[in-house]
DNA sequence: GCTAGAATGTGATTTTCGTCACATTTTTAG
DNA sequence: CTAAAAATGTGACGAAAATCACATTCTAGC
């Protein structure tokens, strides 16, 4: 199933370092997976490898082991020094920073196609943020230096790297301003819409495909548990959403979108 | 005084696109220019142009043009298209974003060594906030097609801008978590010792060296003009700054920083 | 399918901060 | 130098959101 040159770890929750773990070998191994090899994988089409020749993603290939993430585990924490990079074949993963008495704020979700531990690797710092697994969370894993010295004659795939700051950057300048301007309300609507545009709907087409609780949207929202219910409850009340446990499903697109100014 | 192959633009005071200014003229003429050459530049130590070999810079020169911003120029404005990269020599450029209702808010502070529009440029994409000047400053500006030929096949000057994006994305999620959990007395603070830090004392090794208006710290904050006015004076009465104008003297630097948590 | 623990909903209260209004000071342009 | 405009300081007030407390519901693990 799996090709002999990439190594599997097995990924115990809360765990660190990696560690062999039943249950992951179980999910492991429960998933079709394609054959583990960066030029079948269906991510290549929109992640930071497309584009890319096949010379290099062998090269990737040789070097990467791949990893599953049970829903709750630790990817990296904040403060400890990046080993390499991740991608994410599928699940989900959000990115926090501990704030005022141990706070969280989540800074950045991400979807399958999705690189993490560029932001350290390429500004050669520790992790300045923990990355945490939503979901269940099949991810490839490229040691740092054997990356850097396959990017480093690679300007084009650097320059792949840039874009991907850059955008991250916009994307972080722009909620500054909104957390710094913005009602609760609105910024609770414009999570709920960030939610939408970056996971989509569940099979009915109106389900939000990802499972947030009060506390993550809150921490999104960089608000408290209370007032983000509350919030949520408005936005109900105006029709716009509705609420089925931790499922959230939205039945009005324009006026989420209206309620995010 | 300048080389012949750089074209001067002199800069007037809010005009898009950049035209002649006898008073950006007279500045330009005033200051004791070095030679307008990269290679000899001041900034070369800490630019992102340090390390690039001698072919490189002089090719740099060749595309470049220099100019000369007044006190509260427009560089460039949200929403429209990048056409090259920008450097600064000297002066001090405020990167700004419109929020709800035409309220700015301050996402960058530059100074001499630092480079604008490199966000816009590798995110391939529109600019994303303003770049304004605070007060008169001089900028070397690199059309963009002719940089991107340039650096296209210079990976370790493609992985600078990567390490500048990486640590300008760190600073920015830093700023969401202040900003969404802390309170406005200590985000004073806190841009405070950003301000200490970035621009330093005047020779008196009290002043910061940046002349901010109340408004403008409200926009780094993300307060009103009002609440930033009270949180000075509540550093001013717990004796860890002085205020005198426009000045602000740090007296208490350690005070400062435990007034940010 | 039970049960403990976690997550959620909700009212009451307090705190923080924004808003408004206007006096005062500083800066700028002529 | 002076008038006008811009920036700043400050009190009163109200709105938004945090905090606290606790009831209720959900969920994971046996």
């Amino acid at each position: 199933m799996h090709r002999l040159n990439c190594i599997c770890y097995f990924y115990k929750t809360c765990c660190d370092p990696y560690q062999y773990c039943e249950k992951a070998k179980i999910m492991f191994e429960s998933h079709s997976c394609n054959s583990n090899c960066c030029k079948l994988c269906h991510q290549n089409k929109v992640s930071v490898f497309n584009e890319l020749d096949a010379v290099t993603l062998d090269k990737l290939d040789a070097i990467k082991s791949v990893m599953v993430c049970s829903k709750g585990s630790v990817v990296f924490n904040e403060g400890s020094f990046p080993k390499g990079l991740f991608c994410i074949e599928y699940g989900k993963i959000k990115i926090t920073q501990t704030g005022l008495d141990g706070k969280n704020q989540i800074v950045r979700m991400l979807k399958g196609g999705d690189v993490l531990g560029h932001r350290a690797i390429f500004g050669d710092d520790e992790y300045s943020c923990s990355a945490y697994a939503m979901e269940d969370t099949k991810l490839c894993f490229f040691p740092k230096n054997q990356f850097n010295s396959i990017s480093e004659n690679n300007g084009k795939f650097i320059h792949k790297f840039a874009q991907i700051l850059a955008a991250e950057l916009k994307e972080a300048e722009r909620k500054i301003t909104s957390t710094a301007q913005q009602s609760v309300l609105c910024r609770v609507a414009g999570s709920l819409l960030f939610l939408l545009e970056n996971y989509g709907f569940e099979k009915d087409l109106q389900t939000l495909n990802v499972r947030i609780s009060r506390e993550e949207l809150a921490e999104m929202v960089g608000t408290t548990r209370e007032s983000a219910t509350r919030a949520l409850y408005q936005l109900k009340n105006a029709s716009i959403i509705l609420l089925n446990g931790k499922k959230i499903l939205v039945i009005d697109k324009k006026g989420l979108f209206d309620a995010t100014v």
